[in-house]
Formats: structure tokens, C-alpha cells, sequence
DNA sequence: ATGCAGTTTCG
DNA sequence: CGAAAC
DNA sequence: GCAT
């Protein structure tokens, strides 16, 4: 947010004083309170949290006349396959913050999706003409907009208003010249009014489109670059409008403007060219009321008459102070007659966000409170409202429209500004009981949730242990620390071991998924590779071992002679050195995230559930529902609505917790660990939540990760953007999003944000230049957070830089990331590596027709494009040959043919039969670029453990480690162990012994009960 | 209040 | 041993 | 940052 363009590669000096983030969100926030719109909906206490229900585009268009050249395109259609890229795009167009400074927030009005229902409303009396233009409808806006979902489905709409669907946005209409002068005109002129359309999405200044075409195109994309410019020349500014509009003096202004809604009429005719959507109040939509006519002749009522005399919210001065700053700081002025409150039967606090974009709801309403009177009723607001003077009914104020102070506004924008209270609480406000009883229960619901997951979890935890306990002949089970080890069956502290429960559908694993040999014909087909010469597993555990059985199939897996592996194997490994290297992490955290749970919320179950089912999440439903209710599941059929509670289930109620009778089927997969999701959702980057993911994504890539914490805190980041990639439908609401696991309630927060805003406001706003630089030395291979902020403290500020420079800054390894600094950058098209490795193959079969040469990482996943060649070399030893010294030799041929330019590391010891090698490559053609590539020998046994590994990605390798760890196994790129002992801090003390018969990929997820997961859904 | 994947290579 | 990488 |  700091001035200067900055191109980041010279250098900045004065970065150096630049508050972090931190600071200046900290700072921003303490003064002014979180951001109106993304207010943190606690948890906890919180009963005044209101998350006002904000309607905000999300995907904002920047016009930013300049740049216009890249605006991005968005044609309004298959937003699920062009999620990404569209994704892509926006971040691209939000991306370079310094150059965009004169954007202006164009958020064109969602008008498209939506059959323009809007009808005119009625006209208010003084207008003289009407004129409404729609083009903007084909607005790239569109698309967005195009959620459909919501929008059609609208209920009935207030009577008051003007349908919902919003129309176009309204184009003023004015006359030319008056925008050349701005205020100048009589208010009479100026009001020529356009249509109504609150929907105007963009407060006050629609797009003046009368008559310029080409003010449209914005929307069509690239060609509107030219347009674009030629638009910003001509219009006053908002600001300027509004600096005009502060020279009217006294009676100048009332007569000029008469009422609220002229004075917006007037507004309408800028560009808000200030305007980064970004405003702290951008997307709020605001009226502005005056009560004062009510009040004088209050008591007597009658009001009808009234309003022709003394106008219905009438204009002063102090509005014009208050409205002026409001649009200053991206409020969305909305005329008290074009009020649009949502459909009452809208309920509840997460709302519809699409919809409320599309109708544009009302959300805030600030009525005029004049020094020292009473704030105004309830009853006087809503006659402030609507087309018809005598204002709306009791019921069409809606249930979450806010009331609020001035004092509000200027607590959001002002960092000095006090307010002491925040939302208003009007008096005679009837919503105010059962508005704030319901979200109260929601609150409740929500929390009473955790608090029974938790117990269960408790429950579940402590059962285990016991029994596991009483099994063990005796075992002490408090032994958790070292001994142990050796003796089969002491698992240590917090390991449970895998029964039937820990499949993770819940139900019962297919019939054979545990012995593959015979199950063939149920399964799947097996890999084309593979070749089953399976091991008749003596495991019977088929459907649903208890278990003990589950113990036995582990215990004993056959003896299978085959490869007797070298036990030692693992431990061979040379420096593996198991020396406990606890290494005292030390971090004093501070904030601790209290979860204090109210008690006593028993008794509320009954109803919070009936309440709360009634709302399910439609995520929940979808995937997860089979047309087919038919019995199959005993148990549930008893339940009324069968699916309802749908979560609650989980794995953590698997066991024995019968308690309430809800075991039903679960509605949601909601697994611990990702590599669980079953096929119907694995996550996947062409889904309904992309957008979001790909922000969040943005946002964790983003985090800096120096600390440990920041680390880990980024890993929570990727974690819940996956989490979303995996619901097949869009999520939206903050109580789904918490139910999520992995999704906390500051996640839930900046996905909120991101939905409403279509982006966070750290990825725009907030990055200082350190931030960017230190990112963009983190692109060099080799240099990582340390050495970046290094670097940057050293001075340099771009890789040019540090390029003339090699002397100061290290070299090495640096050297040669930055030799080929650009084209590493780079992602490699698949075709390319299928022709690399076309090469590696053809060499390799030169030396040794038997060996074998797998390409694997997000090649074998099936990605267009990869970050490197990530290639496996083996060679099945039956015949008595190894592939000892293959590596080499595959090396020296690549070598030979010149392909290989440098070697980044390589392996001390060339005949190691797990030789790595990570090396720099390009095809012996002209122009080609260089890339990455690693290669790894595998001993033939490692295969299954080693493809696992190499096959990734990195996210789902973690995710089926951890679940091998907290069942007692330790997963690696050489195989899967069992019995691994290891101490509180998690740290190993034994290397556990293989588990024999592992001879496919499939192998170690049966065991693990990880269904089965091709390659292609490995996590996205 | 603590863990969060598990490993190799380099300097 | 820490940093960077897979 | 989330879950335990
Ligand atoms: O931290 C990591 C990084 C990678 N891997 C595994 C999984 C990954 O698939 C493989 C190859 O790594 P690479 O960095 O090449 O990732 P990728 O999945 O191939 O993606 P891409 O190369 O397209 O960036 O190594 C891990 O287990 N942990
Ligand atoms: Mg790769």
C-alpha cells in the first residue's frame, strides 16, 4: 500500500522502515476493528458478532485505464473447468499492486445470471426520466455472477422492492455536460435519473455507459484495453464530485438536493476513480436515512400526506459529510427507496452469497442521528425505507440488515476514530430477540459440535488404550517411552492400531481389498504393471474384522521368504544414526486459542439438532447421498430423516460410541487424513471451491516460513485449500466451513473474505516490499527463507543484482540456480519430459535391457505440465543382476549425448543402489531449456514404498505418513515398518521391522486402509 | 500445550 | 547442525 | 493455523 511503484527489482531503499504486515494490519485492526464485512465471526462468545451479510462481488474487475491491455477476459462461461485459470487470471490482473493504483473498482452488478427481473420500481415522483441501460449485463461480471445456484432460486422477493434480481446497473444518464462541471447542475438536471438499480454494484458510480460503446468492453476483454483509456479522461472523479459537493453551501444544498437519493443521483455520475476495491468498505451497501420528518409529526402519524411536504429523508449537511465519506472509503450508496433487504425467509447468519450479490441486499442502514437526540426506532426506520412513503412493513427490514451509527463508518476507516458502540441496537427492533436467539443457537450448535467430537474423540482414545492395555499380555501400558520396542505389540502412546473403524468410508472395506490374490475379480483393475503374484495373505479380515482380528492380520502377516530383505536394511543406511536428535523446539506460543465451551448445552441438543438440520450443508448432500436409500444399512433406517445429522460421524465416533444412536451413514467425508477421501472427492482443481483453494493456496505460499510456526502455519494453508478441492460443491457458509477438518475459524474467516472479495487482503493490500523480494529469491534454486532474507538484508534487491555481484552473495549451488534462474522458473509441458524421457529409456536400455525407467512425481499424477523429471531406475534381481552402477552409467550415457549440464548433487557412493542424483538436463536441441531432474536407483524390494514416495504429491505423501505414525508404522521411500517405538516427542527409537510381503503400491495402502488412489488422485 | 513426514545432501 | 530440497 |  505504500506509494512507489516499485519495480521490484531495483532497490528500494526506504523498504527497510516498512512496517510488516503485522504491524500494519495490527494497527489498522486495534484502531478500527476488523474489516466491516469480514468481521470474525467468534465462536465463542461472540453473540454480537454479526457478519453483516455483504453482498460483494467477488471477483473484482480492475479498469484500471492504464493497464487496461490486461484486464482479464472473463466470458461468463464454464466456470468449473476454467476455474483455475480464471483464478489464475485474477490473481494475475490483482498481482503487480504497483501498477495498479488508479484502478477503480468497477464491480459491474451481477446482473447476467439473473433474468432481469427488476422491473422498474417505481419511478420516484421527482424524476424526470428514466433510462436504463443494460448493457452492462454482458459484463465479464457475468460469469461470476453466474453462480447460479443461488440466484434463481430467490424466494419471493420484499414486496417493497424492486425485484431482487438486480438490473442493470444503472447508467445515469445525465447530460454530458454536466460531468464536465459535476455539481454545478440543479439537482433537477441531475436527477435525471436512472433506473434504480441498487444493484448498482459499484456505489455510486456506475458506469456512466450512456452512450460510449466502448465503455462496455471492458467486459470483452482485451480490446477494451484501448477503450479503457480513453474512458478515464473525461469524468470528474468521485473525489472531485465530492470536493464539489462540499462547496455547496447551506441553503444551496437543500435546495440542490432535496432528499438522500438526489444527492446519490448526483454521485452517480463518477467513476469512483479512487477506487481499489480494496476500500475498507468496499461491498458494503449502505442506506443512508433521515428520520426527521417522522419525528416532528411522529406521534400524529398520518404520514402519507406528510411526505410531500417535508420530504422523506431529507438531505443536510451532515449526510453529505457522512454519505461523502462512506463512498470515499467504496461504500455502495443504496437510495432509501431502492432498499433491498433479503428475502426474510433467508435465515441465519451465512447467507447465500451469490444471491445477495445478485439482489443486491441492503447491508448496513445508518440513520441520521443528530448531536444529542435519540437514536431512531425501529418503526422509523422502516417508514425511511422503500419506494412507497409510507415505508416498509415490520417484517421487510429482513433479519440481518444492520443498523448502525455513523460513528460505525467512522470507526472502520478512521484509525482515530472512537465509536462505542457498534451495531446499533434499535429500539422496538424485533428481530433483535429472535435474530440474536437464533444465531445464539447456531453459535451453540456449532460449538456443541466440536465439544462432542471431542469428548468422543477422548472416549474413543481412552478405550483404545485400555484395551490395548488388557491385550497386551500385560504390557504396562504407561511404558509409552523407550523399551518397548522389540516386544511385538506394545504401540506406543498415541498409536492405535487400524481396525475395521479406520477404514475410512465407515463402511466396510470391499470384500477382498485384503486379500488381493483372490479378490481380483472384485477389484479394480490392478496396475497395469503390477503383476500380482500376491502373497496369499492369510489376512481374512474381509468386511469387518473387530479388532483383534485386525491385530492378528497385522501381527502375523505371513512369513513370506521371498526377498528377505536384509532387516538390517533400513538401519544400514549410513548415517542413520538414530540419535534421538530431539532437538528442544522452543517456542513460546502465545496465543492460545481458547475453546471455552459453554456448558450446560445439553439440554439445547434436541433442538440445536432440528434446528440445525434443517440447514445442512448441500455439500453434504450432494456427494454423499445415494439416490438409493435403500436399506442396506440396517442401523440407519431408523432414523427419521435418515442422513441428516450427517456429520458427527466421522471416524471418530467409529468405535464404540454408539451413545447416539447416529451412526448413520456419513453424509460428509470429513476424513483426518486426506489420502483417505474416497474417489468421490478427491480433491481435484477443477471443483466449485477452486477459486478459493487457489487463493488460499496464494495466501500460504505467501506465508513466510523462517519459523517453524510459519511453516506450519503455511502447511494449514495448502492443507485446507485442499480440504475444499475435495467437497464437490461450492462451500460458502461459516458454519460449514468450521465443520470442515483442517478449516478453523480463522481459516473460515479469510475464506469468507476470499468469497466476498475474491481475494485476501494480505495478498493485495498488505505485502511489503521485503515480503515480495525475499519470495522472488526463494525462486532461485537453492536458496530457500534463510538465505533470501539473507540476501535481502545483505542489499541486494533483485536477482540481477546479485548476478553482478556473485562475490558478496555465496555462490555454489547459487551459482548455477542462478545461471538458470529464468528457466527454472519454468514448468516443463508434459511432451517435453515424455521426450526426456524417451531419452533416459533408450539409454538405459543400451546399457541393460532389464532395467527399468520410470518417470514418476507430477508426471505420473498425469500433469500438463511439470515442475521437473522425476525418473525411478531399477531392475528385478531374479536373474542374479542388480542395477548397481546403473545410475552411473545412465548418467555418463546423458552425459555423453550432452545433455546433462551440471551435477547439483550426486550420490557418494555411485554403486549405492539407491543412487540419487539431482542434476540439471536439457534436449540436445537449440534453444531448449534447462531443466530439473532427479533421478533415483531403487532396490527392486523398495519399489512399492519407493513409487509411493516418488509419485506424491509431497501433500499426500505427508497425509499417508501420518497415518502409517499414528498407527504405529513409519512410512519412507524404502518401505513400510511396523512396531516402530518411539518417545513422547514422536521421535523414533527403534526403525521398527519391515512389513513383509509388500510387493505392490497397493500393498502398503491395504494395509494402512487407504483406498486405493490412482496416481492421477494423488492429491492435486 | 504440543505435534504437524521422513529423508538426503551440502556447507 | 541448519538449510534446502525431494 | 489446526487438532488434540
Ligand atoms: O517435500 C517433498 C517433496 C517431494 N516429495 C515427493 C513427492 C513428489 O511427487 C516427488 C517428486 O518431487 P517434486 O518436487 O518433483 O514434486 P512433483 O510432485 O513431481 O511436482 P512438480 O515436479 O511438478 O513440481 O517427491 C516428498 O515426498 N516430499
Ligand atoms: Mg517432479
Amino acid at each position: 500500500m505504500n506509494r512507489k511503484p516499485v519495480p521490484l527489482s531495483e532497490f528500494a531503499l526506504l523498504s527497510d522502515l516498512e512496517p510488516t504486515f503485522e504491524e500494519r494490519l495490527a494497527r489498522l485492526e486495534k484502531a478500527v476493528g476488523p474489516h466491516p464485512l469480514f468481521k470474525p465471526i467468534n465462536i465463542e462468545s461472540d453473540s454480537e458478532d454479526d457478519e453483516p451479510a455483504l453482498p460483494v462481488r467477488k471477483d473484482v474487475e480492475r479498469e484500471d485505464g492504464r493497464l487496461a491491455g490486461q484486464k482479464r477476459v472473463r466470458d461468463g462461461q464454464g466456470q468449473a473447468q476454467d476455474a483455475r485459470k480464471e483464478a489464475e487470471k485474477a490473481i494475475e490482473a490483482l498481482e503487480p499492486p504497483k501498477k495498479r493504483q488508479a484502478t477503480t473498482s468497477s464491480r459491474q452488478p451481477a446482473s447476467k445470471p439473473v433474468p432481469p427481473v427488476q422491473p422498474t420500481k417505481p419511478p420516484r415522483p421527482e424524476l424526470t426520466e428514466v433510462l436504463v441501460l443494460d448493457e452492462l449485463s454482458d459484463g465479464p461480471v457475468a460469469s461470476t455472477s453466474k453462480l447460479p445456484t443461488a440466484a434463481p432460486t430467490k424466494t419471493r422477493s420484499p414486496p417493497v422492492t424492486s425485484s431482487p434480481s438486480t438490473s442493470p446497473p444503472v447508467v445515469d444518464v445525465l447530460s454530458s455536460d454536466s460531468d464536465s462541471d459535476g455539481c454545478a447542475k440543479g439537482s433537477k438536471a441531475v436527477n435525471a435519473r436512472v433506473s434504480k438499480v441498487r444493484g448498482i454494484g459499484k456505489a455510486i458510480a456506475p458506469r456512466a455507459s450512456r452512450s460510449n460503446a466502448f465503455e462496455v468492453p471492458l467486459v470483452a476483454g482485451q480490446a477494451g484495453a484501448a477503450s479503457a483509456r480513453t474512458r478515464k479522461k473525461p469524468r470528474l472523479s468521485l473525489e472531485q464530485a465530492l470536493t464539489e459537493a462540499r462547496k455547496i453551501k447551506g441553503d444551496k444544498l437543500a435546495e440542490q438536493f432535496k432528499t438522500v437519493s438526489d444527492f446519490i443521483d448526483y454521485l452517480e455520475q463518477f467513476s469512483p476513480q479512487l477506487a481499489d476495491s480494496k476500500k475498507i468498505l468496499a461491498g458494503c451497501r449502505i442506506v443512508f436515512v433521515n428520520t426527521d420528518h417522522w419525528r416532528r409529526s411522529s406521534q400524529t402519524v398520518v404520514v402519507r400526506a406528510a411526505a410531500s411536504t417535508a420530504p422523506r429523508n431529507r438531505f443536510d449537511q451532515a449526510l453529505r459529510t457522512n454519505m461523502s465519506v462512506a463512498a470515499k472509503n467504496g461504500a455502495t450508496l443504496v437510495r432509501p427507496e431502492d432498499f433491498v433487504p433479503p428475502p426474510y425467509e433467508v435465515t441465519g447468519e451465512p447467507f447465500d452469497l451469490e444471491r445477495a450479490e445478485a439482489e443486491g441486499w441492503t447491508t448496513h442502514i445508518i440513520p441520521l442521528v443528530p448531536q444529542g437526540q435519540r437514536a431512531p426506532t425501529y418503526k422509523e426506520i422502516i417508514a425511511c425505507l422503500g419506494p412507497d412513503s409510507s415505508g416498509i412493513n415490520d417484517d421487510e427490514l429482513g433479519p440481518f440488515v444492520q443498523v448502525v451509527g455513523f460513528p460505525w463508518i467512522t470507526k472502520c476507516i478512521d484509525v482515530k476514530g472512537k465509536a462505542s458502540e457498534w451495531p446499533y441496537v434499535l429500539k422496538g427492533d424485533f428481530r433483535q430477540s429472535e435474530a440474536e436467539a437464533e444465531k445464539e443457537e447456531k453459535v451453540r450448535q456449532v460449538v456443541k459440535e466440536r465439544e462432542r467430537a471431542r469428548k468422543k474423540q477422548a472416549k474413543l482414545e481412552a478405550a483404545k488404550k485400555k484395551k490395548l492395555g488388557a491385550k497386551g499380555k500385560g504390557q504396562e501400558q504407561e511404558d509409552t517411552d523407550v523399551e518397548e520396542s522389540d516386544g511385538s505389540d506394545g504401540h506406543a502412546d498415541g498409536v492405535s492400531p487400524l481396525g475395521p473403524e479406520d477404514w475410512p468410508e465407515g463402511e466396510a472395506p470391499p470384500a477382498g481389498y485384503f486379500d488381493q490374490a483372490t479378490s481380483q475379480s472384485t477389484l479394480s483393475s490392478l496396475p497395469p504393471r503390477q503383476k500380482k503374484a500376491k502373497t496369499p495373505t492369510t489376512a481374512q479380515v474381509g468386511g469387518g474384522g473387530s479388532l483383534e482380528q485386525e491385530d492378528v492380520e497385522m501381527s502375523d502377516p505371513i512369513e513370506d521368504a521371498d526377498l528377505t530383505r536384509k532387516m538390517a536394511g533400513p538401519s544400514s543406511s549410513p548415517a542413520a544414526q538414530e540419535s534421538p536428535k530431539g532437538r528442544g523446539k522452543a517456542k513460546a506460543k502465545a496465543k492460545v486459542a481458547k475453546r471455552a465451551v459453554p456448558k450446560g448445552l445439553e439440554d439445547e441438543l434436541a433442538m440445536v439438532d432440528k434446528y440445525g438440520l434443517d440447514d445442512i450443508d448441500e455439500f453434504l448432500e450432494k456427494g454423499t447421498i445415494d439416490p438409493s436409500p435403500v436399506s442396506f444399512d440396517d442401523d440407519e433406517c431408523m432414523i427419521l430423516s435418515n442422513r441428516v445429522d450427517s456429520f458427527s460421524t466421522e471416524e471418530e465416533n467409529s468405535d464404540e460410541e454408539k451413545e447416539e444412536f447416529n451412526p448413520r451413514k456419513r453424509v460428509q467425508r470429513n476424513y483426518r487424513y486426506a489420502c483417505d477421501n474416497p474417489e468421490e472427492n478427491r480433491a481435484t482443481r477443477n471443483g466449485p471451491n477452486e477459486p478459493v483453494a487457489f487463493q488460499l493456496e496464494k495466501l500460504a505460499d505467501l506465508q513466510s516460513t523462517t519459523t517453524e510456526k510459519d511453516q506450519f502455519r503455511q502447511r494449514s494453508y495448502k492443507q485446507a485449500a485442499n480440504k475444499l478441492r475435495s467437497c464437490p460443491t461450492k462451500v460458502t457458509r461459516f458454519d460449514q466451513l468450521v465443520k470442515l477438518r483442517g478449516i478453523g475459524d480463522k481459516m473460515a474467516n479469510k475464506i469468507i473474505e476470499i468469497l466476498r472479495t475474491g481475494t485476501h487482503r494480505r495478498l493485495t493490500t498488505f505485502q511489503t516490499e521485503r515480503e515480495k523480494t525475499v519470495k522472488l529469491f526463494c525462486g532461485i534454486y537453492g536458496v530457500g527463507q534463510a538465505k533470501a532474507a539473507d540476501l535481502y538484508d545483505r542489499g541486494a534487491r533483485s536477482v540481477e543484482m546479485i548476478r553482478r555481484d556473485p562475490a558478496r552473495f555465496g555462490a555454489d549451488l547459487l551459482h548455477v540456480g542462478l545461471k538458470y534462474y529464468e528457466d527454472l522458473l519454468e514448468r516443463i509441458p508434459r511432451d517435453e519430459v515424455t521426450e526426456l524421457y524417451g531419452h533416459a529409456k533408450r539409454i538405459a536400455y543400451n546399457i541393460d535391457p532389464k532395467l527399468q525407467v520410470w518417470c514418476m512425481g507430477s508426471y505420473r499424477r498425469g500433469a500438463e505440465t511439470c515442475g521437473d523429471i522425476d525418473l525411478i531406475v531399477t531392475r528385478d534381481p531374479s536373474d542374479g543382476k542388480t542395477h548397481e552402477g546403473a545410475v552411473q552409467k545412465l548418467w555418463k550415457g546423458l552425459v555423453a549425448e550432452k545433455m546433462v549440464r551440471h551435477e547439483l548433487t550426486v550420490p557418494e557412493d555411485w554403486r549405492s543402489l539407491d543412487a540419487l542424483v539431482h542434476d540439471l538436463i536439457r534436449l540436445p536441441k537449440p534453444g531448449a531449456k534447462m531443466r530439473r531432474i532427479d533421478v533415483l536407483g531403487v532396490p527392486f524390494d523398495e519399489i512399492p514404498a519407493a513409487m509411493i514416495y516418488f509419485t506424491g504429491n509431497d501433500y499426500f505423501n505427508r497425509s499417508i505418513r501420518l497415518k502409517a505414525r499414528r498407527h504405529g508404522y513409519r512410512l519412507n521411500q524404502r518401505g513400510l515398518y511396523k512396531d516402530v517405538a518411539r518417545d513422547r516427542k514422536g521421535d523414533k527409537l527403534t526403525e521398527g521391522v519391515p512389513v513383509p510381503g509388500i510387493k505392490h503400491e497397493r500393498d502398503i495402502f491395504r494395509i494402512l486402509k487407504v483406498p486405493y488412489c490412482e496416481p492421477e488422485q494423488r492429491l492435486p
